[in-house]
DNA sequence: CGACACCTTGAAGAGGTTCAAGAAATGTGG
DNA sequence: CCACATTTCTTGAACCTCTTCAAGGTGTCG
């Protein structure tokens, strides 16, 4: 379905420091104009593209909250993360002309869609884009290496401590609270991204809340002790986590 | 250490196939020729450039084998990923000028220096340069998820049979066996990177071994039963994947 | 040849999963 | 607006995979 969009220029968008067009000049700013051919609307468990899905544009978000989720022949699935404003989406389609992920919305959401192959023309004159596109690539290789450790090398605790955190991070860049918080996901989908089962995700925010650094209902969550959570995140209790010895 | 390297053009490089200039036309193919400017030999143990260094250049790989591998201030540390011949590291410090990870060669090696401005300068005559670093921007994404898989939804068993039939298959890309395999890295340095502790990766090896599907000597595997641990990577044993719901 | 790094294997223990049941929200249709 | 169905979340108890700790074996390199 694609909308008969008011048109709204890059330079009009609120959202210009942190999505696509950041870093670009004033000057620059105008000509990005014809980039953003239309925007479109995305209803609450609808898919933006699937995997296998032939790969055409990349996609800013302008509103709502996004999952991307991988899957396999094999019935295999996971959440490989959750996007919201500001951030591009559709990148791992390159590769192969093909989207090699799904892209689901949490809640209504609007993006704007940019054809790759016109983002290209566009580049050609506004060369600075080049270099911004490259930046959001390598930042999104480098959040991927975030994740990876994670996974990797927390345990349980130290998982969802710092992916509240990061939510709460990226949160607060967008003018938002910085100690509390809205999940758009169920414990399914958090657990997934972490890598283990709802059960222990709700376990433990329970534990955080027993311990006092949490106070959560549901899908509200409001930070209590901000620096443990930290502490959490970010000091291995001896337990998972391989440690640098060479 | 820079040697007074022997110029060896893109042209004439045997991994022309593999490596940076794949996708170029015979006739760009010549132009890239001022974008490798020197050549680099690292000897193993030794590090082509470490996380918080400047970032000044993307590197291909001509030769030898290395690790990436991320750590946090706070002594958290994970292999996040090797690499061979071919493949093109340091793309994680594009974002912040400053790389995010430490390359480490794991055999004696040679890189090609491209040095990234010169590499802009030139991709501003050559415009299918660019594309094609989008690509492989792309599938270096793509790959991060592979593992994101791997150490998100596997159990042990699935992650070595998944690991070790991703290396025979990037090996065989490159004309070596499919079946036989010389591992560069240390089980530590595999348990590392797959989320698991080298006990776990030696027994796993060995219980391959007793199912007949490898046959291990320290560092020189042979795969038997190459469907079975195809199996293995592809189909979970009901224990620890999600599987799809929605 | 001897020192050192690397690998293997065993036994005990912890963290997370699985299965199960019930409680709390959310959504739906009358 | 309320009753009902459905989804989501919480909590308990048993189980299992992987880790931890420990010791001995194997390979490598000066």
């Amino acid at each position: 379905m694609l909308h008969p969009a008011i048109k709204v220029a890059c330079i009009d968008c609120k959202l210009h420091g942190t999505c696509m067009p950041s870093g670009c000049s004033e000057h620059d700013l105008e000509r990005l104009d014809p980039l953003v051919s239309t925007r479109r609307k995305i209803r609450r468990g609808q898919t933006l593209f699937t995997h296998g899905e032939r790969f055409t544009s990349l996609y800013a978000i302008r509103s709502g909250f996004f999952k991307t989720c991988l899957s396999t022949e094999d019935g295999r699935y996971q959440v490989s993360g959750f996007q919201m404003a500001g951030e591009i989406i559709g990148l791992d389609g390159i590769v192969n002309d093909r989207h090699s992920c799904d892209a689901v919305a949490l809640e209504d959401a609007e993006v704007c869609v940019m054809p790759f192959d016109r983002f290209e023309e566009i580049a050609r004159e506004v060369t600075s884009l080049h270099t911004h596109v490259y930046k959001i690539m390598s930042r999104e290789i480098v959040r991927d290496h975030t994740v990876m450790l994670q996974l990797g090398s927390m345990r349980a605790e130290e998982r969802l401590a710092s992916f509240l955190l990061n939510l709460l991070h990226r949160q607060h860049a967008r003018g938002f609270s910085r100690s509390e918080l809205i999940l758009r996901m169920t414990r399914e989908e958090i657990g997934s991204h972490l890598g283990m089962k709802l059960e222990t995700v709700s376990r433990t925010f329970s534990k955080f809340v027993v311990e006092g650094l949490l106070q959560v209902k549901h899908r509200h969550v409001r930070v209590l002790n901000a620096q443990a959570l930290q502490a959490l995140a970010n000091h291995p209790a001896h337990g998972h986590g391989a440690t640098h010895a060479a």
